[in-house]
DNA sequence: GTGAAAGCGCTAACAT
DNA sequence: ATGTTAGCGCTTTCAC
């Protein structure tokens, strides 16, 4: 008889469910509707300030919804509208300066626009990087911002995800020009000419390029850019003065030492990438050549350290933060075409070139 | 007549579904249930490799469903099961190495157990941190990882949070030790004891430190480090000798400043942090002042520029990635923990000292 | 070893 | 301006 009681209560005690609601589970939508007796339909609309509820209602709702401290499950909410509200982004490693101040700029984005931001890193292979898509898509993401990997050389997985629209798909930085994908690049081309032309006009008669791997897009393109600049200042081309490194101290340290065991030896280096510019930098310390004086050094990404380091490295800025902000923007744009055309574009940012002491040779 | 053969046809013909699957929406477990002619419960037990299901069943399942490309929607699944198998991360910038790297480790260990990672930036206010939080419960995470803000002075937020159950937190780096939370740091104070030490073997007798705000524990704990070490060996302290920075070059030069402005100047510094000893040995530098020779510098961090700048500075690596994979595990250990027995626990990690040229005298 | 049925919390088409 | 109803895709308790 007891018991029978105390359970028709649990049913039927407003206060015993509102107890409920505020010490155990979250609040739901059919928690505030029992609460006004009205229906989880009008909550929900009114809770997303639908046009057609009334004022004296939205306010009602408001107020019961920040009483029981009531917080939307995306999740249901999610799987109801087909929209997560939420991003993935996928980069070869969070261990670089460059790729954390990208997703920085992001983030910031993304978040001002209600965006959740889902992180994956690749390690710079094209395996992991369909797993973090497959992940992604299994995960309902709204759409995919990616710079891809080193190794990624064939753009077919990309293709076809575009061509089932399954998602959205934005590149960043690394990027490839026929993979129908939209992107957001710098123009290394030219930041590669001006890095060049920089150290034709301190006076450096021979120039040589440290580049990076030639299958990643950027560097290719820095390589153009250096090759052309030389063109049209009338330098010659030397074959022996182009070394394929690999982003990294060590390769800038092994290609020194291959140029200056050259008959020929060149006079400034442009290196495709800061790290690259240090190993050079360090090389020639070691052999107690001057920089700039004696020999010229311009990088690329305007890394951190490149501004600390003695003398400072002239370099190319890659506008991190510019570029994670286009990134979200152009895929949120694409994102919200609902009409079906699908968009392609590409955004090309303005290398910012930032001279400093590595490359200007008093004469 | 002939539309209605056709339309008996689209609910009738079996080629018709699997076509509009294979060309249209996502495979799901329906789909999978009704070309084999068992039930959804089957084919989730199946693919969920529940002991009771029979080995053919699991097979023809395993293989339909990698005809049909299923994906498990993990939207759905989540609301179901309350799992979403995705963790929240909160630092405050992703613009620094230091959290980039962090990141780093957590996302390795995280993806490797099958965990999602979202990232949210505080900017170092506790108001974002908060929102961070917020976003995250609205998604659903399984547990969150925070970084907390410089100016988060206040815990409750925190201990509410703890004390509803309502998910599993554990700080890194910056924690609390009375905020309830567990947490994974490592020993600042040993590592400003290793430091300050160092020093006074390496013969400076004046030493000075510039300290990060203090109300951040890490920050308070370098500076009791180094006050304790000085004691130990029978320096005096010097209030004069004490200068509250705020992580950055600026205030490592300010503070040099104020510094060589005394009567009685000191003849090293430790730094709470690389930056700020990066500014310091810049002006040092512009003075003309010899590192290591007339002035000993020590950093914290093990920031990436430390190691490449003239002369390398001596620091204390934080051990980046092992603080992340650390982290996530004990969250994943605190989210696992299903028999209720709340947990808390607090991980310390060793500090590394990397001895470098800024702090080694030649006597 | 498998099926039936309910329902997680929300939204949206349709009705009134 | 609001209610009714259905269901997103999945998991899980209870049957058998």
């Amino acid at each position: 008889m007891f018991a029978y009681t105390a359970k028709v209560e649990k049913h039927q005690g407003c206060n015993y469910r509102q107890t409920i609601a505020l010490m155990d589970k979250p609040a739901t939508l059919s928690n505030i509707a029992d609460k006004l007796k009205i229906t989880t339909a009008t909550v929900s609309r009114a809770l997303s300030d639908h046009p057609k509820i009334s004022a004296s209602t939205k306010q009602s709702v408001l107020k019961v919804a920040s009483q029981l401290n009531y917080k939307r499950n995306l999740v249901a909410s999610s799987l109801r509208s087909g929209k997560t509200f939420t991003i993935g982004v996928i980069i070869p490693s969070a261990d670089t300066n460059f790729f954390g101040s990208v997703v920085h700029g992001i983030e910031k984005c993304a978040n001002e626009k209600g965006y959740n931001v889902l992180l994956y890193q690749s390690n710079e292979t094209h395996d992991h990087e369909i797993k973090g898509i497959e992940t992604f898509l299994a995960a309902q993401v709204d759409g995919i911002l990616v710079s891809v990997a080193k190794d990624t050389i064939d753009y077919n997985y990309y293709k076809a995800l575009i061509k089932k629209k399954k998602v959205p798909v934005v590149f960043f930085d690394r990027a490839s020009d026929n993979a129908g994908v939209s992107s957001v690049v710098i123009d290394d081309y030219k930041g590669a000419c001006i890095a060049t032309e920089h150290l034709i006009k301190n006076g450096y008669k021979h120039i040589a390029h440290v580049s990076g791997p030639l299958q990643v897009k950027v560097f290719f393109d820095r390589k153009r850019g250096y090759e052309d600049a030389l063109k049209q200042h009338n330098h010659l081309l030397n074959k022996d003065f182009i070394y394929e490194g690999n982003v990294s101290i060590e390769s800038g340290k092994k290609a020194m030492q291959q140029f200056l065991s050259l008959k020929q030896k060149p006079d400034a280096v442009f290196a495709a990438e800061d790290f690259t510019a240090l190993g050079i930098m360090k090389e020639l310390k070691l052999r107690n050549i001057k920089i700039p004086e004696e020999f010229g050094v311009f990088g690329f990404a305007n890394e951190l350290f490149s501004e600390h380091i003695t003398p400072a490295l002239s370099t190319i800025d890659q506008q991190t933060i510019t570029m994670g902000k286009e990134s979200f923007e152009l895929l949120l744009q694409i994102m919200e075409n609902k009409n079906g055309t699908s968009i392609e574009k590409k955004i090309v940012l303005n290398p910012v070139p930032i001279f400093r002491q590595s490359s200007q040779r008093k004469q």
